[in-house]
DNA sequence: GTTCCGCATGAATCGATAG
DNA sequence: ACTATCGATTCATGCGGAA
């Protein structure tokens, strides 16, 4: 054990950024490789041409020639956090989303779960036909049934309710749901006395960012820091194939994971670089 | 006015409960007759007992049945409100809804929005690859991009976030501060000073119903009030074409709304016409 | 009249076991 | 091998009776 430590402190954490279309550079990293690829890709939009710029007709065909190389570099039991949230547009949500969650099952892919970003603090607002959209997807995708999740890990305060509520445990909550055999729950009783953290559900509530620097930030440290500790452990390596200004790989270092973080931007490259050296 | 007014007060409120299955129902209803639908379908392979389960293959085309001629009772700019959530099997999400939405479309339909239902006491539960689900979809379909919108009514307090973030405005905030992401759209803070209320945004806050009453309903009153209120107006004409416990009529008729409900079961019938005598 | 507190229950899901 | 049933696990809320 002490030489376990010993080594993990010898061991060094690598923070790789390259430049480039993920589609092309993704084909240099090693199969199998990856514990956990979280990214917010560009957003499809038909009249911007800013960073992507990809239109909604063609977002599913140019997302499967990425995904597909991030099938192949992402360990068996790893997992593939996709955020995401579609436009609106000429009234109409757009449904190219939707079409991708299908298409990257045909793709292979196992569609395990849609987390909601519940973005709290958004500023209030208003169109004639809509309200603010206050939340967007984390899909999560992964290569099989069984993978990572280091559930512990993310574990929450309990709420309020809980202080009078397990004094004295009523009959049927000995009982409930458990008529034919009541011997199993009672032992169990004793973990929920004195419980100070419970399990989170897939609402999750992080603010935006307020980012004052010219770049748009996708989403705050808590998101990326989230799924990293729920989906890996120390010197896992996490991947951000759309890192644009790195959020993913700040915070994949600070939690000591290895990770790669790719983008198309230039500006965006040399700017993590700089920070990263800080 | 003072004549309108009176006439209102004439005017009385009619609950109309139908029973049998809706796909036949509806066909006796008069075209574009209906402001809003708002309605909770059976969601696949639940209610087992009492409706049968549908099989997640059938559900697409079981719906577009029924969804074809509520298409055909709304009026232009009426509303469709559907509360649904997917199921986890097998360690994956099932894909019927998100192909539901695909086919309304096809169908002729619009989709407008997806409101999230965030149900903080959602079911409890354990499992060793997913959390406990918290939310459901509530999708907004309407007949064209022109819908009637009264977003007034359902302003909420203006919350604590705001409050502290209207004292210190920073100069971006005053400026009008065009997003990062080349959206379009802006912002401007500063108008929101001294306001108590705040427009909502497409999050909806709703404990479930877990009552010691001797029946439960699918959503809480609280759901179909909100959206009543945005979607309708007095004497407007409300439809729930799976009625169920009745929730949407008992809300409809308390906020002076004409309402129709449909249901297949007939003890569910029996029940709703002995409380609406109540 | 208020507040406090006991307590039943809710669109759940997975893995193991039985048929 | 494939389907059907059963047991294990868990959080938060509102109601109603008590203080």
């Amino acid at each position: 054990m002490k030489q376990l430590k010993l080594m993990n402190y010898m061991k060094t954490i690598e923070t790789k950024i390259l430049l480039g279309d993920s589609k092309d550079i993704l084909k240099t990293i090693d199969e199998n490789s990856i514990d956990l690829i979280v990214t917010s890709p560009p957003y499809a939009d038909r009249r911007k041409n800013t960073y992507g710029g990809i239109k909604p007709e063609k977002y599913v065909d140019w997302f499967l020639e990425i995904s597909k190389e991030l099938l192949r570099v992402l360990k068996p039991r790893g997992t593939f956090i996709l955020n995401i949230k579609e436009k609106a547009e000429e009234g109409e949500r757009h449904t190219y989303v939707i079409e991708l969650i299908l298409a990257l099952r045909n793709q292979g892919w196992f569609w395990t779960e849609e987390y909601v970003w519940h973005k709290k603090n958004s500023y209030p607002g208003k169109w004639p036909n809509r309200f603010r959209d206050a939340w967007e997807r984390c899909i999560q995708f992964n290569k099989s049934k069984k993978f990572n999740m280091y559930q512990e890990e993310v574990m929450v305060p309990v709420g309020d309710w809980a202080k009078g509520r397990l004094k004295k445990l009523s009959e049927t909550d000995k009982i409930r749901d458990n008529s034919k055999n009541g011997s199993g729950f009672g032992k169990n009783i004793s973990n929920w006395i004195g419980r100070e953290m419970v399990y989170p559900n897939n609402v999750l509530n992080f603010a935006t960012v307020c980012n004052n620097k010219n770049h748009s930030a996708a989403f705050p440290e808590e998101l990326p820091e989230w799924f990293i500790k729920l989906f890996t452990k120390e010197f896992d390596t996490v991947l951000d194939p759309f890192v644009g200004s790195g959020t993913t790989l700040h915070v994949a270092k600070k939690m000591k994971r290895n990770s790669i973080g790719i983008d198309i931007i230039p500006e965006y490259i040399e700017m993590i670089k700089k920070e990263m050296n800080e």
